[in-house]
DNA sequence: TTACTACCTGATGAGTTCCT
DNA sequence: AGGAACTCATCAGGTAGTAA
């Protein structure tokens, strides 16, 4: 490490160090005088230099020579030393050479050259050696080095490199790169017009430690080889010193940019049927709430009441169940619950009907059960007697199979949990919809490293995959189909919190945000037509499926046709597209994109059926169209206003975090430590700080500054700046 | 040539201050 | 509280120069 100071000196001795004579009183003579004896320095030990280098001031005149030693170190190896050589004085004695400093500041090589050559630019080496051979390949250049090589550039004389390009060729090692970054900063303090930057790394693909351009011509690199490994001089954010005096430049905008997207507008009119338009208007009035959460519950609803009775089929081996899970975003005073409760309390009325008509299935089952038991008790008597008397065997009844216990259907169930779910699944082929008020809670148990159970049957519940639970000391209950419809509610900022603390989009991505803008309240004035809608909903669930050749209940798989497959195609493409552009979060919903766009074709045709439309025997371009349009036009967007934060790269995650913390702290200055105070959730360690600060710095919003140390030393504060342009900006 | 001093460098440890 | 990163003082070891 070098002293910057010596304690022994004032300031003032300071300032006149190098004129003012040292103890020994020599003193170099600058410029030597004409007269002076030619340079015939011979050192006691080391005795004559393997080389010189001759140092002249800016007009010509001869300041001294740094001179190259080379000899045996202790180990035996070769070993080198440079020294400069100056022509002394001392009181009383006759001038002569002798290893002694030049006076500062001290000149630059070839200074001379400066002023013959204005427009040259200089190419500064960390040596006489790297200088020489520079201006020997490139003849545009001058190449010059402070005196001593990487030892004290500051204490050279930089004024000469005012309105120059600056080149600086640095060795491919650490003290290289200290070198260049010194360099870099005294170049720019002293006015170089342009900073360039000639790394010995990028002279050789293979370039090894300590690697220089003396080397490079040594081994016949050419002059253009060596112009095509000079670029801009990238300063360090750390040594960015003499930047806080300069202006600053427009902040990043990625780390000030609004947290929250203006919502889409819902295109009712393009999407649904005008009856279907008319019923959402009026119950999302008659509920004062949004009429997106209405469509919300009404997809989710609709896909999962038509669960496995029929599945879209875009072309042989991709079949997708109806299922859309939507996730209705806002405050608890945005109307989530009323708008989902649209949709939800007439399914409840359609599955109390639908339970009463089942309980009286039940009964007469039951009743056909009991004489099916003694018809098979006789016929057995029957077949045990035939046997005996040696007779045919009887066929057995007709009345002694009661046939299968009708189901109790299921549509609609709050909370459960995994386990039940399961046995409930097991007696509804058709699967059912969970509904949550809050699903926050339940995504957040759900995070991949949670140890959660739950969170492969849901990944499958999606899909409408086989799925088999295993349940303590009873048979495992096999699920052919798993489907299950999920909507809920989730407030805003769990959401932000769900996305933050997680790094698993796997069952995120899976659902359609739906964040609209707060509806203005006003007092309802329109009645919904629960007739409509609950009769819609009835046709939805007796939608029956159909026997496979074993005797199961499959769906009806029912297929797009051609131009509806072109379509598709199409969408598939855009999406493919769109996917090179995003990440995170956002990246795997754009992924599901076709998936959802393939349901929700089914989706609205089963609508417009439930609706009174014609009957659905394949999936047109108009269902699909409508279906893509929605995607395009309102589910992505969605997405991206609600998943943004999820969307952005981690570091810029945090950057901007960072970014929003100075805002709202009004800080002007802050130390990393009063980050870290905070203990905000993302900003709490160093490990999430570095990168948020490395970010901004980049950003141009905040710059590190160098604090001066405290009177007796210790460590440095890591001291900021912040960018006034963010302030104004808020 | 030798002994001595001045000076420099690097290593070490104490002390200080701020960071984590 | 403990650690990291700085300054400062000091020392050993080396070199240069000077005086004897």
């Amino acid at each position: 490490m070098t002293k910057m100071f010596d304690p022994r000196f004032t300031p003032e001795e300071l300032a006149k160090a190098g004129t003012a004579p040292k103890a020994d009183g020599r003193r170099p003579v600058v410029p030597v005088p004409a007269d002076a004896p030619p340079m015939d320095f011979r050192h006691t030990k080391l005795d004559k230099p393997s080389s010189v280098w001759r140092y002249t001031t800016a007009d010509g005149g001869l300041v001294g020579y740094v001179a190259r030693f080379d000899f045996k170190g202790k180990d035996g190896e070769p070993d080198k030393t440079y020294l400069p050589i100056t022509f002394c004085e001392a009181p009383g004695k006759r001038p002569a050479w002798m290893a002694k400093a030049f006076p500062e500041p001290r000149p630059l090589y070839r200074l001379h050259e400066f002023t013959q050559r204005p427009e040259a630019a200089l190419l500064i080496g960390e040596g006489e050696k790297v200088a020489d051979a520079a201006a020997g390949l490139l003849p545009e250049v001058i190449g010059t080095t402070p005196p001593g090589g990487a030892k004290a550039p500051s204490k050279a004389d930089w004024a000469y490199v005012k309105g120059r390009r600056v080149i600086i060729a640095t060795d491919a090692d650490k003290p290289g790169r200290e070198f260049g970054d010194e360099v870099a900063r005294l170049a720019r303090e002293a006015g170089a017009a342009e900073i360039l930057h000639l790394p010995g790394e990028e002279l050789r693909s293979d370039a090894p430690e300590g690697y220089d351009l003396a080397d490079a011509v040594e081994e016949g690199i050419s002059a253009d080889q060596v112009r095509r490994a000079i670029r801009a001089y990238e300063f360090p954010a750390s040594s960015d010193q003499t930047a806080a005096e300069h202006g600053w430049g427009e902040p990043d905008p990625r780390y000030l940019q609004p947290q929250l997207l203006e919502a889409p507008v819902l295109p009712l009119n393009e999407v649904f049927a005008p009856a279907w338009v008319s019923w959402i208007g009026s119950a999302a009035e008659a509920k004062g709430a949004p009429a997106d959460y209405v469509v919300a519950g009404l997809l989710s609803v609709a896909g999962a009441m038509i669960g496995n009775s029929r599945w879209a089929c875009p072309w042989d081996g991709w079949t997708e169940p109806p299922l859309i899970w939507t996730m209705a975003i806002g405050n608890p005073s945005a109307g989530k619950s009323p708008g989902l409760d649209a949709i939800l309390a007439p399914l409840r009325i359609v599955e109390r009907n639908a339970r009463q008509e089942a309980q009286t299935r039940v009964s007469e089952w039951r009743a056909r059960a009991e004489v099916a038991k003694l018809a098979e008790s006789t016929w057995k008597e029957a077949v045990k007697a035939a046997i005996k008397a040696g007779d045919d065997i009887p066929p057995k009844p007709r009345e002694a199979d009661p046939g299968p216990e009708p189901m109790m259907p299921r549509y609609a169930l709050a909370d459960t949990t995994v386990e039940k779910l399961s046995v409930i699944l097991a007696g509804q082929p058709r699967g059912t919809m969970m509904f949550r008020d809050e699903l926050s809670g339940w995504l957040g148990n759900m995070s991949r490293y949670s140890g959660g159970t739950d969170r492969p049957f849901w990944l499958e519940a999606y899909g409408g995959k086989g799925y088999s639970v295993e349940r303590m000391g009873r048979d495992p209950v096999w699920i052919s189909r798993l489907t299950v419809g999920v909507v809920g509610g989730i407030q805003p900022d769990k959401l932000k919190s769900l996305l933050m603390k997680t790094d698993d989009d796997g069952l995120l991505a899976r659902f359609i945000p739906v964040w609209p803008e707060p509806a203005p309240i006003k007092r309802p004035n329109r009645l919904a037509d629960e007739g409509f809608i609950e009769n819609a909903l009835r046709r939805l669930v007796e939608l029956p499926m159909v026997n496979d050749e074993h005797g199961e209940l499959r769906p009806w798989f029912i297929n797009f046709n051609d131009e509806a497959r072109d379509y598709l195609n199409e969408f598939r493409k855009l999406c493919r597209d769109m996917e090179g552009q995003n990440e995170g979060l956002l990246l795997s919903f754009i992924g599901k994109l076709p998936g959802m766009a393939v349901r929700l074709s089914l989706i609205l045709a089963f609508l417009d059926w439930a609706a009174g439309g014609p009957d659905v025997f394949e999936i047109t371009p108009n269902h699909f169209g409508r279906a893509a349009g929605f995607i395009e036009a309102y589910v992505l967007p969605m997405a991206v206003r609600a998943y943004a934060d999820g969307a952005v790269a981690k570091e810029d995650r945090a950057g901007r975090k960072l970014a929003a913390l100075i805002i709202e702290q009004g800080w002007e200055d802050f130390n990393s430590s009063d980050v870290l105070r905070l203990d905000r959730a993302g900003l709490a360690t160093k490990a999430d700080l570095d990168p948020a600060l490395d970010a901004l710095v980049v950003g141009d919003l905040i710059r590190q500054v160098p604090v001066p140390g405290g009177p007796r030393g210790g460590r440095p504060a890591r001291r900021f700046i912040v960018n006034p342009a963010i302030r104004a900006a808020t």
